[in-house]
DNA sequence: TATGAAAGACTAACTAA
DNA sequence: TTAGTTAGTCTTTCATA
């Protein structure tokens, strides 16, 4: 992991369909280097996916939960994973133990998430905060 | 956005390099149809971008800040963007007011983040959750 | 939807460190 | 032995009808 490969996951971060001869002008490297590293970094797991950034919705939130002390979080973490709308499921240390990160069509539909988070009988709490804006790092 | 656009984003979603010809297979369309409905939904600003998930470090963590009352919450966030190992910046509702999602090297690196963000003038707090496991939906 | 042209990615053989 | 390069081939995308 050099400078080289940190600066191509910098132009494919910001947009994964640059071309390899593209990048490879760009950093004074052949076509076929950058294509034998990014290979690599798949490999390595540096690159774990390639991927879409989507705003299906207008309302993107982070519900957190917290489960009761005796269950298995990850299962529950699981389950959520499935449900339309949740982009991401972390388990976090601290207060609450998950957090939903979920990108709906309209508060309504966050809402429904909720109560749904909330319907699961693992789950002893919740709560709930917009993301009311969002920038790439 | 109808059910063809839906199977079109989850496949993009799981990898992004699939090939349209493959998609337009799988949802039995044609692949002329596939691209004409990917750009339809990059200019509908639904796909934000083609983009890779990393992992560059072994350590993600949020980093919840609190900024002074009379200050430009987006500023901060803007600044912060710039900073490296910060995957997103996030303006939020709730006690705090920013999240950052980073991804470090190692839990020393998480802190000198956590170091720098108590730095800046603006922030009075900060509070910090280590996420100990993702799962994408 | 189908097809040919253009662009991009991949294979494999070669070179250099 | 590993990383980089290059030329030729194959695949995907794009434009047009």
């Amino acid at each position: 992991m050099d400078e080289i490969d940190r600066q191509i996951l910098d132009v494919l971060r910001r947009d994964a369909r640059t071309p390899y001869t593209e990048i490879a002008d760009e950093l004074g490297v052949s076509e076929g280097t950058v294509r034998n590293r990014v290979d690599r970094l798949q490999e390595e797991g540096t690159i774990e996916r390639f991927t879409i950034a989507t705003r299906t919705g207008n309302v993107k939130a982070m519900i957190e939960v917290s489960v009761a002390v005796d269950v298995d979080t990850h299962d529950v973490g699981e389950r959520m994973a499935d449900w339309n709308e949740v982009d991401f499921v972390w388990q976090v240390s601290g207060e609450l133990d998950i957090v939903l990160v979920v990108d709906a069509a309209d508060t309504q539909r966050v809402n429904e998430l909720i109560t749904r988070a909330r319907e699961q009988e693992e789950v002893v709490n919740t709560k709930t905060r917009l993301i009311l804006d969002e920038r790439l790092g």
